[in-house]
DNA sequence: ATGAAAGCGCTAACAG
DNA sequence: CTGTTAGCGCTTTCAT
């Protein structure tokens, strides 16, 4: 192999258009009919100026091109948590549908704080991104604002807001499901759980199936718990408690509906902590069927999204918003939830 | 709240530093200079630039700028697989560090897969990105020409390559301490597995780690699986086999180290399956150790990499070559492993 | 079939 | 302190 040289010392500077036309002894215009592959170039032509190209390792400079065409193909996605397999799962499906329909993704990652969420939207907006495909939206008005104002089309992939192209699973739907599946097991005192960092409008919508599910069985009251592991208090239906507390003494709950699985794979490690069986003691029930609450030993029960097809119609949705193919009002596009029945889901423990 | 348009409807276009500076009264520089915080501005001049920017919306087109800038703040990073749990947390903590320095971060998702790391770099140099962060390198030699002849810097991170920065654990004495571990535990046959769409050169740092503990031991011969989970077939030492085969019988191995958390977490979800104890029957010992190795439930034992520490000396470094403080030739910064010790690994069975 | 010229929105000298 | 001017690299009419 070539020595190579230091790459503080190289400070050639990549080859404009103008040099392959002068190389290739045309005019830049020329050049540029070539690297777009338009018709009307001789075959002499054509190939004199790719033997340019080829010499001179010139590659087009996208930010000039879309300048002058004021637009750009870049995706801005706003990940909650990246961290989360849900949301990276998402993320890499984005990114490959996006690429097959010529689009980049840029990625920006908000630790579900609606504070950066804000600022993530801002960089995008001065990229002039193309559009802006939401993987979580914390509900933020602002937000929603600044992007109008800007005429950017949107959509809320696995999240939703109301306005804006929606692609999701019916949240609702999915938090009756889950919550539904314990019902019938026989239990009767079912807490909701999530993590703060990540309630946004999905947390929402499945906290409210959860609640038309206790309803509809006649259980009151719902509990909502919403917890920051690996503490061990939480903050139980607005009160900060022992989260040991709410499942243990007489009128305890016997299973716990998780936000999404991580919520749920966090209760159970704390479960298996302090030594309470599941789902013996505690059935648990989380949301996303990521693929580690598939694993022999987690064997999660939890309400799955079709990622994959998520990612597909989300993005053909922006795409054809922005190619101008879907013209209209906000469209809303639900997809189906399913329910994976595991080990972490039983009956109550006799006489609760 | 107002009533919202149709998105595609609405076509206003963003306004430019021209909208704003005839709606102030001013020159363009003026208001280019409001923007960018220059001294020299009247504090009226300064306040009417506000006002009319607040008016209008006005955003930078951060396009333009670096268009006249030659220069942008993005940084390509080149991830071998968002929905492994390692690089998650690192595309995470990255992109962090990298906003924290002023650099927005885009993603490329390489599956693994030379070809499209190829592309994605190809990408990346078309947004004439300031600098590239590998966080897998597969080692493909094009790649590295291309990105060479354009003159970007490029840092490997907890990855490695015989050119540009490198910031890494030590792959190879994280191989040789977790195979250690193992040789201590008392086992003689040690395998060591890898998912070949991740095998990269940290795969092959390991992997000679691996090689060089159970040389150090006297221990004969290195045996490789690579395996697809969640096939019960894999590649062994080469020939194809039945993956059970090699856990069982006379000469069985009675441990395996994993490349990475993921194979090795992969392996004991075929070992809960086919009934081979963990830690009796096979010990297993990862790498990475990523969050959900730590759960009571998986409780792997694996060779720690301090995963933000990494993030941050690997932004540090490349932007300070961007930057121009960092100079001279391509430097290398290791930082330390450790074992963390948990519940997959024990002694061999008795009499092996 | 090819070239010349006019910008895209912005920054960076340099004048005034 | 503020305005004028000349591009950055590219696409896109419009001539030739």
């Amino acid at each position: 192999m070539a020595a190579h040289q230091d790459p503080a010392q190289r400070v050639r500077r990549p080859p404009t258009i103008l040099d392959v036309a002068s190389q290739a002894g045309v005019s830049k215009s020329t050049v540029s009919n070539v690297v777009r592959g338009l018709p009307g170039v001789s075959d002499a032509t054509r190939r004199r100026v790719r033997t340019a190209i080829e010499q001179l390792g010139y590659r087009p400079n996208v930010l000039a091109r879309q300048l002058v065409q004021q637009r750009t193909s870049i995706l801005g996605v706003v990940v909650g948590d990246l961290a989360n397999p849900f949301f990276a799962e998402m993320a890499k499906s984005v990114e490959r549908h996006a690429a097959a329909r010529g689009y980049t993704a840029m990625f920006c990652n908000t630790e579900g704080d609606s504070q950066s969420e804000l600022a993530g939207v801002e960089t995008l907006l001065e990229y002039r991104v193309a559009g802006i495909v939401f993987l979580a939206f914390s509900g933020e008005s602002r937000t929603m604002q600044e992007t109008l104002e800007h005429q950017v089309p949107v959509v809320f992939l696995s999240c939703k807001a109301d306005w804006g192209d929606v692609v999701s699973v019916d949240d609702v739907r999915g938090g009756r499901l889950g919550t539904s599946h314990l019902i019938t097991a026989g239990h009767r005192r079912i807490a909701y759980i999530s993590i703060p960092e990540l309630e946004d409008q999905s947390d929402i919508a499945r906290w409210q199936g959860y609640c038309e599910a206790l309803e509809q069985a006649r259980i009151e009251p719902p509990i909502r718990i919403s917890w920051s592991p690996p503490s061990d208090h939480a903050l139980v239906s607005g009160v900060d408690r022992k989260l040991l507390e709410v499942f243990t003494g007489p009128d305890r709950a016997t299973a716990a509906f998780g936000s999404n699985d991580v919520a749920a794979i966090s209760l159970q490690e704390f479960a298996d902590r302090v030594k309470l069986r599941v789902p013996q003691d505690l059935s648990i029930v989380g949301f996303d069927d990521v693929p580690m609450a598939g694993l022999a030993r987690i064997g999660l029960t939890t309400v799955a999204q079709p990622r994959d097809e998520l990612a597909k119609l989300g993005i053909a949705t922006i795409a054809d918003r922005i190619e101008r193919k879907l013209k209209g009002p906000p469209r809303t596009t639900l997809v189906g939830v399913s329910l994976v029945t595991r080990q972490s889901t039983g009956p109550p423990p006799e006489g609760l």
